[in-house]
DNA sequence: TGATAGATCGGCT
DNA sequence: GCCGATCTATCAG
């Protein structure tokens, strides 16, 4: 029972990400389970220079492509995995990179994935947030509202004041866009050092 | 705290 | 070949 319906992803992707904030995003595998608030996260869509969709399909991101509501999983630099939520309707090309939790269950296993460190480095990344829930290549095109391993839903309420705006972290390409969601504040957002203010 | 280099590999110019 | 939606260790101040 995943209480969040396809219709919710298959939105603008700019309306969907700051949505998606206050979710719980929750991974489990056998009994183990972990699971953490999303903190911040980033839009992409076809038209976008810096999106993965750019160029058109491709056998990598594929995924990027499939309907609202599924996982696309990506190798970044040879070595890391970082996870979006697919947005939009099938050929889309449209998704939101998630970019940092606040830890909420299994800390635990999420500890021993990480390694030792403070929690709050836990998941204050994209691939460190991956790498604390276990998420790799095994769950590319995993649909969110139909599988056992990963979901999303509803949590904590999040007012408009608490969303922060601000231009994406990491990118070289359509660098001014302020595509970047994150709650003011939170000691858990990730240190990227975007250009823009606010 | 801030800057820098290295790890490591698939996809595309 | 080149470079990336990154992270970590290390070094300088």
């Amino acid at each position: 029972m995943n209480p969040i319906q396809r219709s919710f992803f298959a939105r603008p992707t700019l309306e969907v990400a700051p949505e998606l904030l206050g979710m719980r995003l929750w991974s489990r595998f056998g009994r183990k389970e972990t699971s953490g608030i999303i903190v911040e996260v980033e839009a992409y869509h076809q038209l976008d220079e810096a999106s993965h969709s750019y160029r058109g399909p491709t056998k990598r991101n594929e995924a990027m492509f499939r309907e609202g509501g599924h996982l696309y999983v990506y190798l970044i630099y040879g070595m890391h995995y970082c996870m979006n939520v697919v947005t939009e309707t099938a050929g889309s090309g449209a998704a939101v990179l998630i970019r940092a939790l606040e830890p909420l269950d299994g800390l635990e296993l999420m500890r021993e994935r990480r390694g030792a460190r403070p929690d709050r480095e836990l998941a204050n990344g994209p691939a460190k947030l991956c790498e604390a829930l276990g998420v790799g290549p095994e769950l590319q095109g995993e649909d969110l509202l139909a599988s056992p391993r990963v979901g999303i839903e509803p949590c904590r309420r999040i007012a408009d004041s608490e969303i922060a705006i601000s231009t994406r972290v990491g990118i070289t390409k359509a660098v001014d866009a302020e595509w970047r969601f994150y709650l003011r504040g939170s000691e858990w957002v990730s240190k990227g050092r975007p250009s823009g203010r606010s």
